[in-house]
DNA sequence: CCGATATTCAACCATTTGGTTGACGATTGG
DNA sequence: CCAATCGTCAACCAAATGGTTGAATATCGG
């Protein structure tokens, strides 16, 4: 499934503003999954996941694939490529942590 | 002026989502500014704007310091370093490309 | 073929967001 | 002191967001 609407960093940073889609892509990040097994850990309805899927789609982060009746949702992080080379115009970060990653991983998990 | 609500990565990427604020940002990466300053470019009221840096202080983004009756506004890029660190553990991005930057901030003023 | 599974659609709802205007409080400078 | 400037507040509005439920549409498997 292609984006329906162009993505730019409108779509991609007020896709990752929502808790819940950051935690999709973390789960993504592991292994690509159709949307009843995205929605599995979820306390809220099938359809409210597919919406956020579908915002995630629209703004590139992801890609979904219909075969049969099931749709994969893979992860797709050039859109987040364009994100992150955006911020990096405002400030010298250090290459990429990814202890440091861990630890948000686990902090945000550990919030809700 | 601190931040009325602890940033998180929730407030950091939603006041990123908003055109107008990334814009402030760029200007701000310039140097400190009034808020009247900041407003002058934009075709909005001067309220819409103080609101704007409202959101970029709750997410940490900005620091407003008032120094008589005026309230200058200076970037703080630390809150858009922890994001900058959550969005690299998605992808192996190339290190800093200050040219990507600039061209980014191009087709952004262009397209408005 | 038929029931079960996978996913989306449509309508609805409450809340948030991004903007407006006008009044207001604080500070400055002549 | 007083008028002008700086910025926020309050009330309001339209549109977008994030969720619900129930029905609809495919597709699979026995």
């Amino acid at each position: 499934m292609a984006p329906s609407t162009r993505p730019t960093l409108d779509t991609v940073f007020a896709a990752l503003a929502d808790p819940t889609r950051r935690a999709i892509l973390s789960m993504l990040l592991e292994d690509d999954m159709a949307v009843t097994d995205v929605a599995e850990p979820f306390a809220m309805s099938l359809a409210a996941i597919s919406k956020h899927l579908t915002v995630l789609t629209n703004a590139g982060l992801i890609t979904q694939e219909k075969r049969g009746r099931v749709k994969w949702c893979k992860l797709d992080p050039d859109a987040l490529k364009a994100a992150s080379v955006w911020m990096q115009g405002f400030g010298q970060f250090e290459p990429v942590n990814l202890d440091a990653f861990e630890a948000f991983l686990e902090r945000e998990l550990g919030e809700r």
